[in-house]
DNA sequence: TGTACATCAGTGAACGCGCGTTCACTGATGTAC
DNA sequence: TGTACATCAGTGAACGCGCGTTCACTGATGTAC
């Protein structure tokens, strides 16, 4: 049927990529789309949702990529490492990418305004739509690290997020110094590629306690007050 | 002298934090700092250069603490380590914090922006300004992993960047997450005290040359096409 | 088969609003002669 | 000491612009009787 629908999506897509939400309006968008500017209030019904249907078919489609990317390592192997859970992460966002230019990024982008969100609308809706694919991929890493406690796990994953959010979706900005630094090309797989033995070797170090923490904190600044922030 | 100025920037400040930058407009700001609306224009020119003085208000404060940090680190140890060149970063950090509330949140909110600028104007500018410490934080850092090439250098203190700017900037969203899932409040201090030992353990990973690079997008993918990409 | 009505995709023009910025102006303080 | 002028901080009101959204409307297709 109407194509309508997919042309606003799919301008909304490139364009946000480029310009970041705010600052892409909806006039840029029907004219890049040519379509008429009230489309878009009649299929999608506000700017937000057209923000958040974009965002949600990224997450479906990166989602639906990880399932099988788990299913294929659950099923080859019975040791689970925390480099190779890593390693599910890679195709999903690299076949993002192949599939129009820039996906990874602007689905980094997305992602990253989810989280910033004050209200944390969008961040909610994912976690509620997509909450078994998302709390698989949790699992699995939990289970090749079983010595870390749920908080550490938390923090450490929201650890990673920031980097790749911050590498993937600014990756223009990082690909430009490191073009004009090094004179040479810098692909989001290559990136990836890299981040992932990184974040491996983080994810699997030794788990630090409260203590530890506490103890560096004085360590660093012996006269502080600030170590009795410390909860046990 | 006059007050308006500093009015002005500390209204501006506790704002951006709240809200970001283009969601928070001229109009609040000055109702905020109670001056009139054409006091900005007056003094800093426009929006864009106001935003660049609250910028580099940060960034002044912060490289000073930096400099304070990392003259004591060369004085007592001859021996660098990874671990203890990003401790420079903790009090600094936990500074700004103490001199207005979510100070360093709003300064990695800054950052953040700086990079993720598509003409980049902002990085520049701070680049340029504060080249000198900024070039002997990564001096220190070199000198504590000196396996590690350049382009690794330049991607790992990347994906550390990502991570700080991303948590801590980010971190009243994490903050929530945490205290409804874990029944526990978490200050920013917590956050860098968990972040140091981390992002010490990646950085401090066996170097991956491009060959592993390739080896592992092979390992993961043994169809692809994509290991070409990789350059020599 | 024909008529009446409903549904749906799409349109063109306008609406009201909040935005950053500008401008003519005031009043206080400093400076030259 | 007095006068004329310059500089500076600050102000109130308005400007023009681009924004997301709304609304009355068209025309095509589907459905009921």
């Amino acid at each position: 049927m109407s194509t309508t629908k997919d042309k606003i999506l799919n301008a909304a897509e490139r364009l946000f990529a480029d310009h970041g939400f705010s600052e892409t309006s909806l006039r840029m968008i029907t004219a890049s789309a040519e379509v008429n500017l009230a489309s878009v209030n009649y299929h999608f019904g506000s700017k937000k949702t057209l923000i958040q249907a974009v965002f949600d078919r990224f997450m479906g489609r990166f989602t639906n990529e990880l399932s099988v990317e788990m299913d294929r390592l659950t099923a080859i192997s019975d040791v689970l490492t925390v480099r190779s859970v890593l390693e599910t992460l890679v195709r999903p966002l690299t076949l993002l990418e192949q599939l129009r230019p820039h996906g990874a990024g602007v689905f980094m982008n997305l992602l990253g305004r989810a989280y910033a969100e004050t209200q944390g609308h969008m961040r909610r809706f994912a976690l509620e739509h997509y909450s078994d694919v998302l709390h698989r991929f949790t699992d699995l890493l939990h289970k090749a690290s079983p010595h870390l406690h749920q908080q550490e796990m938390f923090w450490r994953l929201h650890f990673m997020l920031g980097s790749f959010i911050f590498t993937l979706a600014g990756h223009r900005a990082l690909k430009e110094i490191s073009e004009s630094d090094f004179k040479q090309t810098v692909s989001i797989e290559q990136i990836i590629n890299r981040l992932v033995p990184f974040m491996s070797a983080a994810f699997s170090h030794d788990a630090v306690n409260q203590d530890n923490i506490a103890d560096c904190n004085l360590q660093n600044k012996p006269t502080t007050q600030s170590a009795g922030d410390v909860r046990s």
